[in-house]
DNA sequence: CTGGATCCCTCACGATACTG
DNA sequence: CAGTATCGTGAGGGATCCAG
């Protein structure tokens, strides 16, 4: 690591000196959403090449970022997952999202949404300020992605998977990012069909946009 | 820009697809402080190729985060500065700095400390909760450096140069990221004289590491 | 199947020299 | 002062292959 370092006495520098390597954030922005096999690291990162891939993760690793761990029987294998250090990660992650955020417009030809980058895309618009004290469970469908929303008292826990006694299911595919920037209005969104709700108040999904803005 | 994409559609990826090369965080870190000139620019970051410098400011001037000016005479010349959207970039390189800054031991042989990077971090450790209310200046030379430290009603301002009235004036080399990190007590440090102060009272040492901390 | 390793090719980066 | 020009190297991209 020493032909990669940039020569300054300065946490920003030491910072990418250690996840400033291309893919190494996107790496930590998955495993941010939970422990992951290498196949799943792979399959959220399709384009990153397998050598590089394998790569990061062995810098990652020595750099007190990840773990290796060979899962104990029956369901053997490997997983990645953050350490601590790594975690603490997530206030960066968080920023730098929110900043590209702003640059998203339509999806360009090719590209995807996994369900690790939509589930930091809604940790990263989350307010915690306009969730104070709130608790509601949402389902959000949105490209075939289908993610458990449960906010508790305020507390923000995002997940892959349904939630069938969910207080309020909503149905966005592209029509999401509008309406989480503020370009479009709720009702306005599900007037022109770009979103489409069922099984409760509708009121909540003025809630959702409170509470997840860009 | 086809080349380098993620192609991810997520917030992160497309930062990362502008400042996520390598040098680009640390122009920003730089431009954070002020417009700067190109050759100042050089001289805060001396390992950057010429024409790598010269290349990213291209790119972060098309992307938007950064403006070309030409000086009016009588200082002819040119200076780059960030824009609006450059400069919400702070909370990210200060998030990143922070957890990086974790990682700082001793300088490494041949590494630099710069004003704008010195800067940066004391932003980057400043805890607004810590200061609230408070108005103090300190100067504060570390390394040949001299900085401005001035704490109005608890917002922080941090400029090179020397500060005559200021209220306190601390005076340390490598002894000040121990006292930040809170690896070593003010009255320790000033007894082992790895810090010195003069000109004001004592107890202002003790405000300055309350108020910046790792 | 998972979890990589290997090979080749290209281009971005690094170092240095030079110019309006 | 503010860059451009040139050239060598190695990291990243892409495909394939292999061990458990």
């Amino acid at each position: 690591m020493a032909r990669r370092d940039y020569g300054q006495y300065c946490g920003l520098a030491r910072a990418l000196e250690i996840v400033g390597e291309r893919w190494a954030l996107l790496i930590v922005r998955d495993l941010l959403v939970g422990p992951k096999r290498y196949t799943d690291l792979h399959n959220g990162l399709p384009r990153v090449p397998t050598n590089v891939l394998a790569t990061r993760l062995k810098e990652l690793e020595q750099a007190g970022v990840v773990t290796r761990r060979v899962l104990p029987r029956p369901a053997s294998g490997v997983v990645y997952e953050l350490t601590e250090r790594g975690r603490d990660l997530e206030d960066a992650v968080i920023a730098l999202g929110r900043w590209g955020a702003r640059e998203l417009a339509e999806p360009r030809p090719g590209e995807i949404a996994t369900p690790s980058s939509v589930i930091m895309a809604m940790r990263s618009t989350f307010r915690p300020g306009r969730a104070h004290g709130l608790t509601v469970d949402y389902q959000l469908n949105s490209g075939g992605i289908a993610l458990q929303i449960r906010i508790d008292h305020g507390r923000l826990t995002v997940t892959e998977g349904t939630l069938p006694r969910a207080d309020l299911v909503i149905e966005a595919g592209a029509g999401l990012r509008p309406l989480i920037s503020g370009e479009i209005e709720p009702a306005e969104a599900v007037r022109n069909g770009s979103v489409k709700m069922s099984g409760g108040d509708p009121a909540l999904l003025d809630r959702f946009v409170e509470v997840f803005r860009i």
